[in-house]
DNA sequence: GTCTATAAGGGGATAGAC
DNA sequence: GTCTATCCCCTTATAGAC
């Protein structure tokens, strides 16, 4: 059927990897699956994605899109203290985490699967982290509290350990208190 | 030569796939690979372990012996308060953390390569886990605050945290004081 | 010109046999 | 220790349907 060119072919096929490679690791999944699951031909998937590679950077390049977005919005309705901000941060990844369907950073995942790997898909994995390491040293900076690294250290660790945790819900209820405390205690050292 | 059985030839071989699967990953390390730099012959490996889980149960198996071991030192080290017990066992952790060759827990790195997975190594790693979140909760418990469930959480994101960190070292260097502040805010409730 | 279906190449996986 | 069996991996190529 469906002679007509598909336009949606390489997101349904983006939809189906992505969803597999998310909840079943990306080593676990194979391509002939993926295409077993499009009910596509090989070669239309071969044809959008010239190697598993770059199906996976594209998987990772959607979700980091998505993950953008996500936190742009969170920190534009957190306003401008920065100390919010960080709250904020910390409380849209806590939310993300009581959806069902959560299994983990899928940019942490992939470098599990992959370490010392050196594909367009780690590389993605590996600045996406880095930009968010980033964006909290920044935020923990403009906070001016007297050990602004120290502060970005603890928030970051909570990050790590919200994405990592085995027990999501239990996280995410003491996520963002945790946070919280970090700023103050932060402060608290100025005036100490 | 060496015609004897060699009765240090299942650590020897339990030795180098235990390097291997942990600074590559599981799935990465192929059993012919590991026979090639045991340097010994398939029957010997076979023999001792029928099949690539149970060579993989038992490299989680002796990790586990491993850090029972370690944990145990700290706790007893910490002496009777239940406090001081739980900020040793992060500082058990943390200090893991920096040893160069760190890279990740092996329980749950074993858990994002098989998610969904029921393997005897599976099934450890779940174990091994679900014992030491048991631990927490039960230290956090004997410290009487009033809400040991919420200090429990907070110190497990904590050791989750740390053990998923990118950046141990830093990681390492904040945990501890996170753990003391968990420890003094629960207390704090009780006053306020 | 776009997609599907099928076959096959080349390699490496686990595992068993001698 | 070598050799083989079997399977699945990613990928490419060929051939046919609309």
């Amino acid at each position: 059927m469906a002679r007509t060119a598909a336009p949606d072919a390489r997101e349904r096929i983006l939809d189906v990897a992505g969803a597999l490679f998310y909840t079943e690791g990306v080593r676990a999944v194979g391509m002939s699956r993926i295409i077993a699951e499009v009910g596509c031909g090989k070669n239309l998937l071969y044809a959008h994605f010239p190697s598993k590679t770059d199906l996976v950077a594209a998987y990772l390049g959607r979700f980091r899109e998505w993950r953008d977005r996500a936190e742009e919005e969170a920190l534009r309705e957190a306003g401008g203290d920065p100390a919010e901000r960080l709250v904020a941060l910390v409380a849209e990844i806590a939310a993300r985490l009581r959806r069902p369907d959560f299994r983990g950073c899928p940019f942490r995942n992939v470098l599990t699967e992959f370490p010392g790997g050196d594909d367009p898909a780690v590389r993605i994995a590996r600045e996406y982290l880095d930009r968010g390491r980033e964006l909290v040293g920044r935020l923990a900076g403009e906070t001016g509290v007297p050990d602004p690294a120290g502060l970005a250290d603890r928030v970051w660790l909570i990050i790590d350990g919200l994405y990592a945790s085995g027990f999501p819900g239990r996280a995410a209820a003491v996520a963002v208190g945790m946070t919280r405390e970090a700023i103050a205690t932060a402060r608290a050292d100025a005036a100490g």
